[in-house]
DNA sequence: GTCTATAGTAGGATAGAC
DNA sequence: GTCTATCCTACTATAGAC
């Protein structure tokens, strides 16, 4: 057993549970500064360490850093995502989990750039990949079932990847939008993001393309 | 007469027409890596200068010349949207001028956050102010007209902005999501938009609300 | 009004003592 | 495994000669 074991010797359990704990505090800091402002020393800090050095016995740099962090980042859209209930209407459904990732978006308002780009920053060559698996995974169960169609009225294998793709564009868009207002004003805003989904929704029922 | 007059002089000409291939130069670095790289050394070689210190002749500093350029992008996407035609059906236009954010946003990728966040370069204060004259107003005509709900289900004028902010949103979103592709994949993307695009025009026009 | 030179600052990363 | 100290790079901005 060397000192990096990963394999769950204790001081490795130590050494991960350490390394959650930076990326905890650098998703605070991301989340209020955003992430290009990330700067080591604050989060060296922040992480209860004295100094920037010590994050690089866990940590290569600042860009290993920030891949974990998108990486962590989905797999919690994700959890958040499974939380909406598989029993409303599945047109309400597809309606909830945009909206369950505008309200994650309001949380982590750092990350929202870090999600829609999260491939770039895992692997630079899949830019355009990251489509989070629970996203996917659900939304192709309630859109449509084996040929016949479900919430949504599509034609082929090609259709469903579009209509995938530009409800995640939808919701990145409103999240984006919605981070520029605060307080009050935001709450009201809720609501109607919840309307305008519904609008897409329906408008993706009737015959939608040429 | 000073010599920093704006009132038409043969100096305050010229000063104008520099101040402007600045912007130019600005807006081909911008496009190129993103506003947040933009660097001000860079900016002057290109720019014509041999050195950064020439350009404080012209502005107070970076952020200056940033502000300009998200006012000169806004005034120039205006610009692009008025070209869409007014003889097209109305839904049509809401399609076409959404496209024309696309394809202006494809033009100079590095001007998306520039002008989603423009009112934050330009004011900080009216973070959310920033919807582009020309799209308020164009989508304002064609929307409705007059208490009669005309390509859009409108109830009152709290429904028209909710509608307004909502393309403005789908349109970031789709522009943003758009930028992650390149090539020939890419030229796929732009039909399969203006399809998303009719689908959510579509789903205004039904009772979209609760 | 453009240049050279440089001040000032910030932040990522490393060496080496303990 | 955490610390002090420091290097290095990059960049904005200014001073002052020409």
């Amino acid at each position: 057993m060397t000192a990096d074991d990963k394999g769950g010797g204790r001081r490795a359990v130590l050494h991960a549970r350490t390394r959650d704990e930076i990326l905890d505090a650098a998703a605070e800091l991301v989340d209020r500064h955003g992430v290009d402002d990330l700067n080591l020393a604050e989060l060296a800090t922040r992480a209860g360490f004295g100094n920037p050095a010590s994050l690089y016995r866990y940590f290569a740099g600042k860009q290993e850093i920030v891949s974990a962090l998108a990486q962590r980042g989905l797999e919690r859209l994700g959890a958040h995502m499974q939380r909406v209930p598989e029993d409303l209407p599945p047109e309400e459904q597809i309606v909830e989990i945009c909206l369950a990732y505008l309200d994650y978006a309001r949380e982590h308002p750092g990350q929202r750039r870090l999600l829609l780009t999260a491939a770039g920053s895992l692997a630079p060559d899949f830019r355009a990949a990251t489509l989070p698996d629970e996203f996917v995974q659900r939304m192709f169960r309630l859109g449509w079932t084996a040929g016949a169609s479900g919430a949504i009225d599509v034609r082929d294998e090609g259709d469903i990847f579009v209509v995938l793709h530009a409800f995640w564009a939808l919701a990145h868009g409103m999240a984006e939008y919605d981070a520029l207002y605060e307080g009050p004003e935001r709450e009201l805003l809720r609501d109607r993001h919840r309307d305008v989904f519904r609008a897409c929704v329906a408008g993706f029922r009737g015959a939608w393309r040429r």
